[in-house]
Parts: C-alpha cells; sequence; structure tokens
DNA sequence: CCTGGACATTGACAAACATCAATGTGCGGA
DNA sequence: TCCGCACATTGATGTTTGTCAATGTCCAGG
C-alpha cells in the first residue's frame, strides 16, 4: 500500500494526536515521540475488512483513532464468537507472537495509527517508560476482559443486554444529544450489528431482538433505529442490568 | 506473620525452584535474581482460604509453586463466577493497581513464593527484561482468558464439561498413573468441587452433575471419586467437547 | 423512484437448563 | 467405629433459550 506511507503523521505531531492522552505514547519522551512518529502512519480500513484473520502471522499493531474493531474466535463447528471489542485510544494487534489468535475486523470504517510489529517491539525493548505502560494496559486488559466474561456467563439474556446498553450509554455519553438538546434523553450508539451484539453476549440474534423489544414495551428505551437508542429510564435499565451503578460505570470506564 | 520470614529461601536458590524454568525468573541476571532472593519468601495457605478478597488493597504477588487459586468475581445479588484458575508457575495478584477486582482463594494447600507488591513492582521498573518476561505472559494470559470466555460463551453445558476434563487430563498427563501402570488409562485429578467447576463454567452443580454421570454412562469415563475421574476414551470426549484437540492442547498448555 | 437483498423482527415449537426438593455418599471428629 | 455434616446425585417441573420458518423493514444501486 503505497499510499499509506503517503498519509504517515497525518496526525500532526502525536502529541496533537485526539487519542494522545488516553493511548499508552503519553509516557513516551520527546526522543521517543519522534521515534514513533517515524515509525507510524494512518491506515484506514473500510467497514467490514477483516484487519487480521485469525490464525494469521501478525505484522500490524497500533492504536485505534476511530471506529471500532472487533476480536473474534471461530470454532471448528463455524459458529464464532466477540471475545473483545476496540475502541479508540485501545491498542491493537498482538505483541511478541508469531501469530494472532483471534481474528480482527473493522465493524465500522476504521482509522488505525498502525506500525510495523517487529518495529514496534523492538521500540518497546529501547523504551522501557512505554513497554512500562503497555503492561499497566494490559493488566487493565486483562481485568476488563474477566470482568466481562464474569458478565456473560452467570446473567439472563436481558441482563447482558441491559448491560451492554448501559455501558454504550456511558461511553456515547456527551456525544450524542438528540438535535443537540442537552435536556433531551441520552441517545445510545451501538454501532454493531444484531448479530455481532448476539455473538459478543452470546445469544442468538432473535433472542436478542426479543429482550431489546420487550425493553421498549417497558419504555424503558424507544428504538430510534436498529442502531441507535434514546434511554428513556436509566434507573430501570440498571435494574434490568443486575449490576451496581458503580460497576457498570468501571466497566464503561476502559 | 513472623514464621512466614523464617521460612524465606526455603526454596534454595531460585534457580533450584520447582517451577524457575516456566515462571517469569528464569530471564533474571545472577544480581537480579539475588535480589528475588531477598525479597521473596514462601508462604502457605490451607484450603479455602481467601488470600485476597475482592476490592481489598492488594499488598501481596507473587508465584504460585504449589496447588490451585481461584479468581472470582461475586455479583451484587450474591452468586458468584469463577474467572479464572492459577496453576503452579503462574503469577498470582495484582500489580500496578490499589486494590484487586477479583477474590483470590485457595482451592487446595498452597504454596506461594510471595514478595512485597510495591518491593516488587520497584523491582520490574529497575529489572525491564523481567519486566519484558512479564508482559509476555500477560498478553500469553489475555488470549488464554478470552479464549475460555469463547467457549463457555456459546457452547452447550456437556462441550464444556467435555472441554475441561479433557484439559485437565492434558494438564495431568504423566502426573497421575493409576499404580504407576504406563498402560492403564489416564485419571484426571480436577481439585475443584463440584459448586466450584459450576461457578467456572457457568452452570449450576446438578446440571454439571447430570453431565459427568451421562459421560460416564457413555463409558467416555470412569467416575473413581468426586476429584478423580479415569479416561475410558479421549476420542469420544474430545468429540463432545466441540474443539479441535490442537485448540485444546493449546489451551492445556498455558 | 423503484427494487433487490441484507438485516431485523415475530411466531411456533422443541431442547436445554435452572430450580426446588429429596435422597445418597463419603469424610472427619467425637 | 459411629455419627453428623457437607457435598454429590437424582427426580420432577417450569422457565428460558435456541431453532426453524415466515414476515417486515431499511438502504443502496439501478
Amino acid at each position: 500500500m503505497s499510499n499509506a506511507a503517503d498519509l504517515a503523521c497525518l496526525c500532526g505531531k502525536c502529541t496533537s494526536c485526539v487519542i494522545y492522552n488516553r493511548s499508552v505514547c503519553h509516557v513516551a519522551s520527546p526522543e521517543a515521540m519522534a521515534q514513533l512518529n517515524r515509525i507510524s502512519h494512518i491506515r484506514k480500513f473500510a467497514r467490514g475488512t477483516v484487519i487480521q484473520g485469525q490464525g494469521e502471522a501478525s505484522d500490524i499493531v497500533g492504536n485505534i483513532i476511530e471506529g471500532v474493531v472487533k476480536l473474534s474466535s471461530a470454532s471448528a463447528n463455524g459458529d464464532d464468537h466477540i471475545v473483545g471489542l476496540l475502541f479508540p485510544s485501545d491498542f491493537f494487534g498482538r505483541l511478541f507472537a508469531e501469530e494472532s489468535r483471534f481474528a480482527y475486523e473493522a465493524v465500522t470504517d476504521v482509522t488505525l495509527c498502525a506500525m510495523n510489529k517487529s518495529g514496534f517491539e523492538r521500540f518497546l525493548i529501547d523504551h522501557a517508560e512505554v513497554e512500562h505502560e503497555m503492561l499497566k494496559a494490559k493488566l487493565d486488559e486483562l481485568d476488563a476482559v474477566r470482568e466481562w466474561a464474569a458478565i456473560t456467563n452467570g446473567h439472563t439474556t436481558m441482563q447482558r443486554v441491559a448491560t451492554l446498553l448501559f455501558v454504550f450509554s456511558l461511553r456515547s455519553r456527551n456525544q450524542h444529544r438528540e438535535h443537540g438538546d442537552q435536556s433531551s434523553n441520552p441517545v445510545v450508539h451501538v454501532p454493531l450489528s444484531r448479530r455481532d451484539i448476539a455473538d459478543y453476549l452470546g445469544t442468538t440474534p432473535e433472542t436478542l431482538s426479543r429482550n431489546i423489544q420487550t425493553l421498549a414495551r417497558a419504555k424503558v428505551i424507544r428504538i430510534i433505529n436498529a442502531k441507535y437508542f434514546e434511554l428513556l429510564n436509566a434507573g430501570e435499565l440498571i435494574r434490568h442490568s443486575g449490576e451496581s451503578r458503580e460497576d457498570l460505570e468501571r466497566i464503561a470506564a476502559r
């Protein structure tokens, strides 16, 4: 991809990058930052693109600047499960392994701050302070994955659906208000298809749909269209999730 | 615990430690190893002991030398879920966080190579090669947790039970043979109670028991007692798991 | 503007699972 | 050795969920 290189540093200096403060880059020294600027370049992927296939050799890593990426695992019998979602500022790719155990697929159009994997690995070994930050980020991610596993494991489908909707509502807080009206109800944007949501929650599109419609009939949410919901009654949604508000906020925070 | 300090270095030099080759320690330089010897000490916990409570301040970390530790998360409504199991050579505790999101409980009698958390954190920052190894270990763990989540998520209880039994059979391979007879069937040791297994698999003790009995009636396994099974037909067990043998071996490997 | 195809919803039914209750089993302490 | 208690198993039953099939809806491309 020759024009990928042309796009290098489109983000300007890393310090003006929109995800700078939330990504591991922010601990890099000026010298390190200059090197990051050299080895990174902006790449864009259209919705639906498999950026990295399951079991494929892994050669690209980086940070997500815009969009959502799903991490999925397909079992032998054909059905696949989404084991993670990556949002802006999340690190993308599998460091220090020959191949990736999971497929990475763009769920929306995605903009990536991409780097050559082995190049970034060398960078990390030379810059212990960034590697240290990476370790901390991965420890947080480990907690988050385990927490999500605990939720999908022992809860009813309704509880999972409510949890997902509320967590997404917290994530898109202040991002979407209908007509910019601050006094109207929050609008929740879930950029996944029903099938993807179902795979993420460990259920089927049919069961998922029934639960969403039940919440709508109970006037907890209003379905604007397939990917947008108006949150009518946050308290009821929390009640349906079976989690405490604090737990939900912690889950949304990462 | 005054006699804990007395037990320091009971394992002799770290290089002769039974888990040395599998733990992060093996990349430490002689100087680093000497320091590890100074800050670590052996601690033992009886079966059932909560080594660290959920949400408690985290001040102890280390490697598991012997025994099994469960990592669990209790939700507001009372039921708790096991989000991980730790075996010998696995790292114990939550680095670089004020408190632990999960409870750590000794499932069997446990021997730990324990260190003060902040002491080990300082050690890691001074020894980038060990921190690098820790990062690699945590990346592997992340893959493993996601893989396990994919299994518990979208499979039937029978598939999960078969998967667990087969993975444990691979882990205890060559460890248990009835009467030392190498030609007899493998003996699988599952050191968890039915409730713990159920919590780990996201089901109930009753459903779990029914599935185990079904496997026994089908002569896939023989129940020796509650925690020991003889593996009569590995191929059938794999078939019931719905996974490929390679996937199961990878899961068992970590 | 119309149309085709992908996606979402709804319905009917069967299978899997949780729950409640009772019975069986094995282990450790008196 | 016996007893009591925790744990495991079994049974009966109702709920939840997956599956199969049909219908409805939305959007992009002609």
